[in-house]
DNA sequence: TGCCAGGCCCTCTTTAGGGCCTT
């Protein structure tokens, strides 16, 4: 069966758990095989307040996030949700940072599944003539439907999926002969967000050949 | 008073600095 991805994006209430900042929401889509199978989207609440700026941003308030269920409990499902999946997020490094401080929190079982690869990263690796690499940018660049108000979690962890369906379709097409036939696979676009662009299908190659020789030895 | 993140990329680089991207 084809692997499934997780593709998760978090509203907080400031730029870093290091500085106290908290998830308001978080959204996870699953997808297989290019398709989504799976949607999870739930406010959080904790005791941090929503900044002004934050609540004019995504729309979040904080009386809002009063009648939301604990962010402990959110993790719980969303992990168990996710469970077995590799991770994608637009500037995964954020949101990355948020899931494990959040999961820590909740005391969730760290998932060996759940690595991170970076739709910006990836994006400016394959998409260099994008005029940015915001999300909004890349969606409008690409023509991808709207998915709802930017800047909720759902909707934009909808978007970031149609973003990370596109990247793997400019792999496959652009690097057919290299891919041999193999699918691009999450392990794949993770060597790629941090190869050099010059040795983007060298990169690709390799991977390929490792594949077939892992296949060979099986 | 002004500043406060972090990981990555690019270049006028690597003994550094500034910009991008996320809320």
């Amino acid at each position: 069966m084809a692997e499934t991805i997780a593709v998760i994006d978090f509203e907080t209430t400031g730029m870093s758990p290091s500085q106290g900042a908290r998830g308001t929401e978080i959204a996870a889509v699953l997808l297989r095989g290019g398709e989504v199978v799976g949607q999870y989207q739930s406010l959080m609440r904790s005791d941090v307040m929503v900044p002004p700026f934050i609540e004019r941003l995504t729309g979040i308030s904080n009386a809002m996030l009063r009648k939301a269920p604990p962010a402990e409990e959110v993790m719980r499902e969303v992990s168990e949700f996710t469970r077995g999946c590799a991770m994608v997020a637009h500037n995964a490094s954020f949101d990355r940072g948020f899931w494990l401080a959040e999961q820590a929190r909740a005391a969730c079982a760290p998932d060996p599944a759940h690595r991170f690869a970076c739709t910006v990263l990836l994006s400016r690796r394959l998409l260099p003539d994008a005029p940015n690499h915001r999300l909004g940018t890349l969606a409008s660049w690409l023509a991808i439907d709207k998915q709802g108000r930017a800047h909720r979690a759902l909707a934009d962890a909808l978007t970031t999926a149609h973003l990370l369906r596109h990247l793997q379709q400019t792999v496959a097409e652009r690097y057919a002969a290299e891919l041999a036939g193999h699918t691009v696979s999450h392990a794949l676009l993770a060597e790629l967000q941090i190869a050099t662009k010059t040795a983007l299908a060298r990169c690709v190659a390799r991977h390929a050949q490792r594949l077939a020789a892992n296949t060979d030895a099986t």
